[in-house]
DNA sequence: ATCCGATGCTTCGAATTCGAAGCAATATGT
DNA sequence: ACATATTGCTTCGAATTCGAAGCATCGGAT
């Protein structure tokens, strides 16, 4: 336990305070932008921007929350909160009763659509601004990787149902 | 308002969505370590680094605010349950009366440095892992970028106290 | 010396968040 | 077919979060 005390090296540590604090600041521009056009926190509009992308406008409740990374009974809660704003309406799945099916209404497109333009603006002034072609296109490639590394092998966002081996 | 609908690029795009993905998915894990070994959330682990850092241990409420990109009400509330827990006191300044100084006990320094290698080990995992030192670099580089880029022109972090043109 | 805006922090109420527990439907093994 | 585990979602209570409003102090002008 004692054998090796971890370190990140004077860059790893650099790259990981400003990759916190860009994140921390960014979100509270997009989350304030959001707010002040749209009156949506930034999980209902990733939850809007989510289904607008998918198939339908459909998708399932458990895969919105992997999608945006995010707590169930959160997404109940929001949903709920979408639902009686009239932006989605939910429903039992046809092919499994368990499931509920979260489907964007015509109202949701549009306030999609109203704070759409704003969003896009803000994270290009936020993010992208100061950065050239090349450092956009680095960014993408290494945070698509982080990504995937990410997304493959821990026990997933939400609750790892699984128990038995401990205790 | 019809005259220029901004658009991401492609590769903005994925820059963008995998950036928030990274960064969702990198604060849950390491939330849930600072929660398991040191029963530390997230923004208490932030403030005890901070003061860590801080010359004498010591620092004011705003500055720490701004530090961690928080609110200052929330900061009274996690400042004083860490004072209850006996992490850091609190105390007026000297110089100026309005100001409070928070300071980390010998106590906080030891839960500090409980999680502190659990922590390392996590963002090296869940970050770092599958990147090349380049990658690292790189990514240390652009953040710091941007992230000054963000500090410099907006109205800071928390309140920004005009108002006066608004009803 | 004194007024007035700015600054620093806290209190307040409302909204959001999470994890644990619970309930219903489905899948799996025999 | 039937028991059992698994999966999908919601409800519950507690903790956290924020912005607005309030209070005290400070700084700079008269």
């Amino acid at each position: 336990m004692s054998t090796r005390p971890p370190q990140l090296s004077p860059t790893e540590l650099a790259a990981y305070f400003a990759f916190t604090e860009v994140s921390s600041l960014l979100r509270h521009a997009v989350e304030k932008q959001l707010r002040d056009v749209g009156k949506l926190s930034y999980v209902q509009f990733q939850l809007l921007a989510r289904l607008g992308d998918a198939p339908g406008g459909s998708q399932r409740m458990t895969d919105l929350a992997d999608g945006v990374v995010y707590s169930r009974s959160g997404l109940t809660y929001q949903a709920q909160s979408l639902e009686e704003r009239g932006l989605v309406t939910r429903q039992p799945s046809p092919e499994d009763e368990r499931s509920t099916i979260v489907t964007l209404t015509d109202s949701g497109r549009e306030v999609l659509a109203k704070v759409f333009p704003g969003h896009i603006e803000a994270v290009k002034t936020h993010l992208f601004e100061s950065l050239s072609a090349e450092d956009v296109e680095m960014l993408a490639r290494v945070m698509t990787q982080v990504s995937g590394h990410l997304r493959a092998e821990p026990p997933r966002s939400a609750a790892p149902r699984r128990r038995s081996s401990d205790h």
